[in-house]
DNA sequence: TCTGAAATATATTAGAA
DNA sequence: TTCTAATATATTTCAGA
C-alpha cells in the first residue's frame, strides 16, 4: 500500500520536524487552508503512522551529560544477539542500537554524564555475554545532530 | 549560574521527552498541579533553554529511507575542519556530525533513500578538501534510536 | 509559588459545496 | 477535500492566598 502525499502533507510535516508543537492556525496560514483541514490532514498523517512521535528534545549539556560515545561492539555468534539487545534495551544511557555491517556486529550510541558513569557503563558492556571486543570513540564537539528527514514533494511513500 | 527542578519538573519534562504535544491538563493530572501552575513551569523550563525543541519524529521506513550509515571521516589538518563541518551542513542526508577521538576526526550519521544515493553521497564526501579516507557502516537493523535523556531528581543542572 | 474563575484563544464538529 | 459557523476545549490572565 502506498500513501500520496502533496505538497501541503509535506509542508505541514516539515513544519511539525521543526515545530512538533505547532498550532493548527500556525500551520493553516503557512498552508493557506482552514483549521479544519489542517486538523484532518494531520489525523491522517498521525494515523498512517507517518509520524511516529513528538518529542521534546532536552540540552544534554544542561543536563550535565558531558559525554557522548560510540561504542563498536563485537558480539560472537548471532544467537547472542537477542540477549545482547535486551541488555541494552534496559539501559537508557543507551540512546541507540545498531546492528551494522563491517568490523564489529553492533554500534551503540551512548550518552553519560561524566568519564566516570560512561567507564563504569563500558565495563558493564563487556561483561555481557558474548561481547568480545569493543571500540569506543568519544565525541569532543557537536556540529549537527538532528532526525530531522529531508522529505520532498516527489518522495513516494510506501507500506 | 545553576538551575533547581523538582519532582515535579522532572515529572513534567519527562512526559514531554515522550509525548511533545501533551495537552496541559493531561500534565496537569499527572503532577496533580493545576493547569496555570504547570503552563508557568512549562513556560521557565522552555525560557531557561532546558528544552531545546520540540519535534515531529517521523518514520523513515515509511518515506523510503532504507540506508542509514554511520561514515568516520578522516580530515587531515584541523585548519580544514571549518569547511568540512560547513559542507556537511549543507547537505540534510547528515543526521549527524561529531568530532571524536580515536581514529578518525569526524563521524557523521547519514541517512539516504537507497544505496545509489548513498554511494553518491559517499564520493562527495571523499571529494571534500580534506578527507584524506573514510570507513562506513551500514545499519543492518535498528533496535533502539531516541534522544530521551535519563534525568531524575537528584540531577543538579548547571548553566 | 499556587489556585479557581473569567476572559481569550484554539480545536473540533456539523453541515453544505 | 474543502469551507464556514457553531460548539466544545484548552490556555492565559489575574485576583487572592
Amino acid at each position: 500500500m502506498s500513501h500520496q502525499l502533496d505538497e501541503t502533507d509535506i509542508k505541514i510535516l516539515n513544519h511539525l520536524q521543526k515545530h512538533g508543537r505547532a498550532q493548527r492556525n500556525t500551520i493553516a496560514d503557512i498552508v493557506h487552508l482552514s483549521v479544519p483541514s489542517v486538523s484532518e490532514r494531520m489525523r491522517k498523517l498521525e494515523e498512517k503512522g507517518l509520524i511516529s512521535s513528538y518529542n521534546a528534545v532536552l540540552d544534554s549539556k544542561k543536563f550535565n551529560f558531558d559525554i557522548t560515545a560510540f561504542i563498536f561492539v563485537e558480539v560472537d555468534g548471532s544467537e547472542r544477539y537477542p540477549s545482547f539487545v535486551e541488555h541494552v534495551s534496559e539501559h537508557p544511557e543507551v540512546l541507540e542500537c545498531h546492528s551494522i555491517t563491517g568490523d564489529g556486529s553492533h554500534i551503540l550510541k551512548v550518552r553519560t554524564k561524566n568519564t566516570e558513569s560512561f567507564e563504569k557503563f563500558l565495563s558493564l558492556v563487556q561483561s555481557w555475554d558474548g561481547v568480545s571486543r569493543t571500540r569506543s570513540n568519544i565525541v569532543l564537539s557537536s556540529f549537527k545532530e538532528t532526525r530531522e528527514l529531508p522529505i520532498e514533494r516527489t518522495v513516494e511513500t510506501k507500506k
